[in-house]
DNA sequence: TCTGTTTGTGTAATCGTGTACACAATCATG
DNA sequence: CATGATTGTGTACACGATTACACAAACAGA
């Protein structure tokens, strides 16, 4: 119990080898005796030996880390992709640090830690930090830096989400329901993704010659989207809602029905924007702009594991978003 | 751009001193001029130089990483607490390396893989990893295990959950409410912490003459609540469901209405667990076994800051859970 | 048999820090 | 002013692996 872990020097003696020999026994591709690396591997489990991973990333310069800047960790919207590509990295024996920026302080700090751990890639999904920030800090320890957030910069692989055409598919729909006026509900008010996805159903409102009227700023919780629709909705009348996340659609339809009585899609058209697993359940049934999870975590692990293998530049991969269909809109 | 990162060395040539002193510049409490500090400090800014905590973990055997074993990140019922974790530890410059077991095949070559990075803690919220193995894994590397599972051993601490004085006030309220014909519904068929919670219900209904009639295994997601809902209430007339985790409750209670045009509380008593956010929400409105989180992740951290300050022997906390009404019983 | 390649292993340097030890310079004290 | 404590800095080694290089043994082909 609690006695300290073997070192390959000790392991070397109780095997009658040098320690270069045990780290060639742990690498799957060396010269080595097959019957040498038997015996020794046979003694290592005996004695619970396995290489230190921080000596070895000293030595290779590579630590097999991945950074995760996320926003939070308990937010939905985040939450199932995190969850993916967490399956994803540690089948390729990369282990993820999670950096979670919602509540920190100091998120540049937070990221100056994570870099000094040579983490071998890092991936940002968080909206508040800024990307150029993030390669500033990051630069110097050489990984490629995986994002939304467009940037021209040799470092940095874009992943872009093109959501246009579905929000011209759920805006058509809404109108064609007889819905006029509408309103944006915002998860932030300076983030570079929020001002996207607004954009997409701007654009598609002025095609049909109409404007998004009234604007609000949650912080796409529950909470944020009730309060806020409640407040909406008193000082304005519109009769649809988009929202920046699924979280907030929700809170917003509660919001509507509780507190003013008017009930989806016959009084007033929700919509929210991420497609987690949660929208579709019966009692949410949401109409939302979804994003393909899969796919998405897909790209991410296409770039890293291009970087990983010391592929050239980085690159940019764009999806586009459908609409899912629910009975809010 | 791209520059491989300065080391200590390089920088102490640039301030015209050793090495040693560039150390000594980024320890707080050690025998260096101030006028020397403030140079190399300035230099090193100039540079982007920050200390390599790979050379520094390896060098002091303390590498400031703590391993979070957990279930899933998009399971609800754990992001809360994780995300909470997560921001103490950051706030204590410690960095979490999540191991999702999930969906991993092989979850001890996970945390045989974690336990290589010498972690200096282990936090075991998962119930699908035996305690005996996460101790036999971690062992050789020392560092403390907080976990749910009581185990008496020298490096693990646990933190007790209560909830039967909970359990029993929810069923007395049920069963005063008419309700006589109880089951539960399970996350999983082998987990330790699910025996236990069902326990406080079964002792409860004991007490009252009553039992638990009827039984099914989910999997903690909405889906299996929904799905093992229906069954349940297709083979049996049961009046009341206890469910595993709030998730499932949710699931239930939309299984019942849809499927069967039963409504809460009238119709069936639901009853969840954990008191995650989303339960409290307008549409769930659940009434649930809750756990107060900040007050179960205050005792992981008290447990990891008395390990990290290398206090003695591994300690056991116990929290007790309360009941939080909704209208679902 | 002689030479040239392949195979298996050990030696020693390296990765970037932290720190024990040594030593010079400065300071306090009588 | 002499002496001892304190302060600031450099030198050298340790942390635990990987790997270039050297070298002996085994083996191939003529």
């Amino acid at each position: 119990m609690n006695k300290r872990r073997i070192t390959s020097k000790e392991l070397a003696k109780l095997a009658g080898v040098s320690s270069a020999t045990i780290s060639r026994a742990f690498s799957p591709d060396s010269r080595i005796g097959s019957a040498t690396r038997d015996r020794i591997l046979s003694v290592a489990r005996e004695h619970g030996y396995q290489p230190n991973a921080i000596a070895r990333s000293l030595n290779n310069q590579r630590s097999r880390l991945v950074a995760l800047v996320v926003n939070a960790i308990g937010n939905p919207c985040e939450a199932e992709e995190q969850q993916l590509l967490v399956h994803r990295l540690q089948a390729r024996q990369l282990l993820p640090i999670i950096l979670c920026c919602a509540d920190h302080d100091d998120r540049l700090q937070l990221m100056r830690l994570a870099s000094t751990y040579q983490v071998d890639h890092v991936v940002v999904f968080s909206d508040m930090v800024s990307m150029q920030d993030a390669v500033d800090i990051f630069h110097t320890t050489k990984p490629i830096i995986v994002s939304f957030e467009p940037l021209e910069n040799e470092n940095v692989s874009n992943i872009r989400i093109d959501g246009s055409a579905a929000a011209d598919e759920i805006i058509e729909k809404i109108v064609k329901d007889g819905k006029k006026r509408f309103a944006y509900l915002s998860g932030t008010k300076s983030s570079w993704i929020d001002k996207l996805r607004r954009k997409w159903f701007a654009d598609a409102l002025a095609k049909r010659g109409l404007a998004i009227e009234a604007e609000a700023f949650g912080d796409y919780t529950y909470d944020s989207g009730f309060k806020e629709a409640v407040l909406l909705l008193h000082r304005s009348k519109v009769d649809a809602i988009i929202c920046g996340n699924d979280v907030m659609a929700i809170g917003a339809r509660d919001a509507a029905r509780r507190m003013l009585g008017k009930n989806t899609p016959d009084d007033i058209a929700i919509v929210g924007q991420d497609g987690i697993a949660m929208a579709a359940w019966d009692c949410n049934d949401l109409t939302t702009l979804s994003l393909d999870h899969v796919a998405f975590i897909d790209a991410v692990v296409d770039l890293i594991e291009r970087h990983d293998a010391d592929l050239p530049g980085p690159h940019s991969i764009t999806l586009t978003c459908n609409a899912r269909w629910g009975s809010t809109a």
